[in-house]
RNA sequence: GGUCGCUUAGCUCAGCUGGUAGAGCACCACGUUCACAUCGUGGGGGUCGCAGGUUCAAGUCCUGCAGCGACCA
């Protein structure tokens, strides 16, 4: 039983050894029956599925430290707590991964063709899939590894077929030909979300575009107004102004737009212009979306390379002409001079042309959002493409609703805002992409014409039987697969148990980046395919970050790797250290130049916890321990004082947990242990605990302090459990009381109020302050750490004088006293009077420095009687009596009596000495 | 341009419903007392961005300003 412990705590002889003895005792899995059969309450929480080929970062040590601490939390609470884990296909970034290391052997997917690198993405994903997962289970996550799950599962494909073809057949998913954003390095299409708008300081470039003759006269009226971009070239053609950021996009104007309210170009609607370098002739339109006020009032208009434009163009007739290819060279239309430049030569290269030709009129810098493919970072070019949408409008309905009546809750509260902003103004999301991985669109297209969308493979055309059938080429948005997982997970489409006791989850926990992409397309589906939110409290923690507040990113190099910590210091230490930083709504900055600093507080606050348990398992001996329930009659101060610190950790713990309060809940304990346990009760108890002292003193701190250890450990082990179930497991279980197998399926602490004592606080309080004080004599005079000194105390009516000679034996112990007097002191020595007026001296004779003495009471009367001042203030204050609550203004009566007492007590003192030696 | 947030000790940040400021790290001094030097004890350090306002009382509420940031256009 007391077999020796390490006197430093070795994460890695003991993680491990714990996790595999977790796995093997089944105390992560909870199978239907739980709750279906046994009918406890379920907690569920679906683990955002990492990229299936990624390396485990700190963003993930994060995300899946949060989850796991509050799937043991409610694991204890006797909640049947379930976390599913799993992997994403992730379409782009893996498919961008398998080709790049086929470039290297010098191999492009299409000359693989389709289903050659079909096999070779499987082959790829089967070795290093399972890696990621792997990582996760060092940090120690209890997720239900049983119930593992991949987005491309044979159920989860399924899945996902139900969603399409049966948003297809309600209308919801269309097929359309639209400006979509175009990746031109993956060559595919993005959804608006895929397309990181990057504020980009650009420049705004101002085009001649010459008016043809027959609007002369048209011309000629519009540059007499006020403001008017209308002017004349030296030929003495007329022209307008036009200005654009993208020059090259001009190739593929069909025509120039102003408002039809505004005065200066009511004349020039209609008018014909000579577009400069194409040879065509287009018309200026009308439409309300121009802004009259930015730039000249005139919009050229590129209905295929922009997304507003091809509104206008709808709107006003004008013909789309797409003038670049997949990968944003110009094409044939743009013109014999352009064909074939990339998108940036050809800005150049028409930039040039223009000045040529005296139609370029000047530049001016403009920020402006550039966007930007989330994957590879390429500029986006809009592009208009035939593709899939889903109409989000009814969708978002009931998901918006939600979040209004609370039904789905977020903290921090304010992304309520945020995501609700998002809903009302939904647009449709694009969801076909051009890729070879992931979902393929599950829709036939036969040679007669007809479009076949179906949940299982067709063989035959319905309409007319032939059975030359081509699948549409594309694959789903990953995220479309993503928005099924909380019920996908389960089995649907088919009804299952898993599905009934585990369907709506709770919590989902995640960053606030993929809240559109992933939270919020969660909530739509939910309400659509099982009529009910997926979670109800969506938990939106912070960014890892550097010290300088910089995203940690493999290209910067300031990640740091979560195995490394958890290799060199432990689970426990990089969790604690997380979770202690995880206050609500804000970000967590980690050291990566200083990787042992950044996680010092939580190795030291391990090992603390570790040889805090050593000491207390090498004291409490084999003996049997009585349970705390018999012992209340035989407690001492610091026991009750102890067991009523405890009761307030409770209750700050479990309610810091609900609230999201991570930070507060682990630092709160941790000062509990540390401040509290560490400092002040083991240092209190030790002399109890000896062999040799009083017995039933004795007794009465084992049981005490057996108790209080077991329910910190309790409270502790969300956020370091191995540390914790290591003691746990040895700590002695009092005579006729039963414990869990193991403390992960212990039960949570709850408050018991018998134990609560504010009397008991307040009297190891003035405990507490008086041998702080007597430390703080102790310095002052330079009495060496080991010497031995003698007190008096007396005074103060609250009995702490009494208590003192009670704890003669703890003050040996805790600072060094080895003889207590409860009468006045007198003669040379140091003296000091405590908040309660209780009066303390320490005889120096031969030590102190009467000089040093005298002027350590003036400044510490000085600093008395400016608080006796500012409190005076106060109360001299009428409006501040009036007006206050009585309890304050008796807190500041009270406290001004307090420094009276203290300050004539000390001025009494001085005034003694003022007369002795010299 | 719109929305939201931030500005507190040398550094990173807490401070939820208003009652005279806290943590970790860093710093100074002392210390090998049989749990822990990944430790103990004591200590130094802040006009809570600036200016107004509400209130008996404001880091905490309101307004404006300055600086920084995020998200959406």
């Amino acid at each position: 039983m007391t077999q020796e412990l390490a006197p430093r705590l070795d994460p890695r002889a003991i993680e491990p050894e714990r996790y595999r003895r977790w796995m093997e005792g089944g105390y992560f899995h909870v199978p239907a029956s739980a709750v279906l059969a046994e009918g406890r309450e379920p907690y569920v929480i679906v683990i955002p599925p990492p990229n299936v080929t990624a390396a485990l970062h700190m963003g993930h040590g994060l995300n899946d430290t949060v989850q796991d601490v509050l799937i043991r939390w409610r694991r204890m609470q006797g909640r049947a707590a379930l976390w599913v884990p799993g992997t994403d296909h992730a379409g782009i970034a893996t498919q961008n991964v398998v080709e790049r290391r086929l470039a290297a052997e010098g191999i492009s997917r299409e000359e693989l063709g389709r289903e050659e690198f079909l096999r070779r993405m499987w082959e790829f994903v089967n070795v290093t899939g399972g890696t990621i997962l792997e990582q996760i289970k060092a940090i120690g996550a209890s997720c239900d590894w049983q119930r593992t799950r991949f987005t491309l599962d044979d159920d989860l494909q399924r899945a996902v077929r139900e969603v399409f073809v049966s948003l297809y057949e309600k209308g919801l998913i269309y097929r359309g030909k639209y400006i979509i954003n175009w990746c031109p390095r993956c060559l595919t299409a993005l959804s608006n979300e895929e397309a990181e708008g990057e504020e980009t300081a650009g420049t705004l470039w101002h085009l001649r575009y010459p008016l043809a003759a027959s609007a002369a006269d048209a011309a000629r009226a519009a540059a007499g107004a006020e403001g008017a971009a209308v002017g004349q070239l030296s030929d003495g053609r007329w022209y307008l102004t036009v200005a654009t950021t993208r020059p090259e996009t001009m190739l593929g104007d069909t025509g120039v737009a102003v408002h039809p309210e505004d005065p200066r170009y009511q004349a020039l609607v209609g008018a014909q212009v000579e577009l400069p370098l194409t040879g065509r002739t287009i018309p200026v339109v009308a439409d309300t979306a121009v802004d009259p006020a930015f730039g000249s009032g005139f919009v050229k208009i590129t209905p295929a390379h922009d997304p507003n434009d091809f509104e206008i163009a709808g709107r006003t007739g004008l013909t789309p002409l797409d003038v670049m290819t997949p990968d944003a060279r110009m094409n044939d239309a743009a013109g014999e001079r352009f064909r074939g430049l990339d998108r940036f030569d050809a800005r150049k290269a028409v930039l040039a042309a223009l000045a040529e030709q005296g139609l370029l009129a000047g530049e001016q810098v403009h920020t402006h959002s550039v966007p930007h493919c989330y994957r590879c970072h390429t500029i986006v070019e809009p592009r208009l493409s035939e593709q899939w949408f889903v109409k989000m409008k009814p969708l978002a309905e009931p998901a918006l609703e939600a979040s209004r009546n609370g039904t789905v809750s977020f903290t921090p509260k304010h992304w309520q805002r945020v995501y609700e902003h998002w809903m009302e103004n939904i647009r449709d999301w694009c969801i076909s992409r051009q890729l070879w991985w992931g979902h393929r669109i599950p829709v036939w297209y036969c040679a007669c014409g007809e479009r076949i969308v179906a949940r299982e493979d067709p063989t035959a055309c319905p309409k007319c039987g032939g059975s030359e059938l081509e699948q549409d080429p594309d694959v789903l948005d990953t995220w479309f697969s993503s928005q099924l997982w909380p019920f996908s997970v389960f089995g649907w489409p088919r009804e299952t148990d898993d599905l009934k006791a585990f369907y709506p989850g709770h919590t989902m926990v995640t960053a606030p980046e993929i809240l559109f992409f992933w939270v919020a397309r969660m909530i739509m589906m939910g309400y659509e395919f099982r009529g009910a939110a997926p979670f109800t409290e969506v938990y939106l923690h912070g960014t890892v970050r550097d010290m300088k507040g910089r995203k940690m990113s493999k290209s910067l190099g300031n990640g740091i790797d979560p195995l490394e910590v958890v290799h060199a210091y432990g689970a426990d230490a990089m969790r604690y250290t997380i979770v202690s930083q995880c206050a609500v709504g804000t970000d967590i900055n980690l050291d990566h130049e200083n990787v042992e600093a950044a996680f010092a507080n939580g190795r030291n606050f391990a090992n603390k916890i570790w040889n805090a348990g050593r000491f207390a398992l090498m004291s409490l001996g084999d003996a049997p321990v009585r349970p705390i329930g018999d012992m209340a009659d035989v407690l001492k101060l610091e026991d009750r004082w102890i067991l009523s610190r405890l009761q307030r950790a409770t209750v700050s713990a479990t309610d810091n947990l609900a609230r999201f309060r991570l930070h507060e809940y682990a630092e709160g304990l941790y000062h509990f242990f540390w401040g509290d346990i560490c400092d002040w009760y083991l240092e209190l108890v030790k002399s109890r605990l000896m062999e040799g002292a009083d017995s039933e003193s004795r007794e009465a701190a084992r049981s005490t302090l057996v108790s209080v250890l077991d329910h910190a450990l309790r409270l502790l082990h969300p956020v370091v459990p191995f540390v914790t179930a290591e003691l746990w497991e040895r700590l002695p279980v009092p005579a006729g009381t039963t414990r869990a197998p193991d403390l992960i399926v212990a039960r949570w602490p709850e408050r018991e109020a018998r134990w609560e004592s504010e009397e008991d606080e307040r009297g190891m309080a003035g405990l507490q302050e008086l041998i702080v004080e007597i430390r703080r004599l102790r310095k002052e005079y330079g009495i060496p750490e080991g010497g031995r000194i003698a007190i008096h105390v007396w005074g103060g009516g609250n009995g702490l004088p009494a208590l003192v000679s009670d704890q003669a034996a703890a003050f040996e112990q805790i600072a060094r006293v080895n003889r207590i007097v409860t009468e006045p002191g007198h003669g040379v020595g140091a003296h000091a009077v405590l908040t309660s007026g209780v009066e303390l001296f320490v005889p120096l004779e031969g030590v102190i420095d009467l000089d040093r003495e005298r002027a350590r009471l003036r400044e510490e009367i000085a600093k008395l009687e400016g608080m006796h001042a500012g409190t005076t203030k106060k109360l001299d204050n009428a409006a501040f009596v009036a007006r206050a609550p009585v309890e304050v203004v008796q807190k500041e009566r009270d406290r001004l009596a307090q420094l009276e007492e203290q300050i004539s007590k000390l001025s009494a003192k001085l005034a003694a000495l003022e007369g002795v030696g010299a």
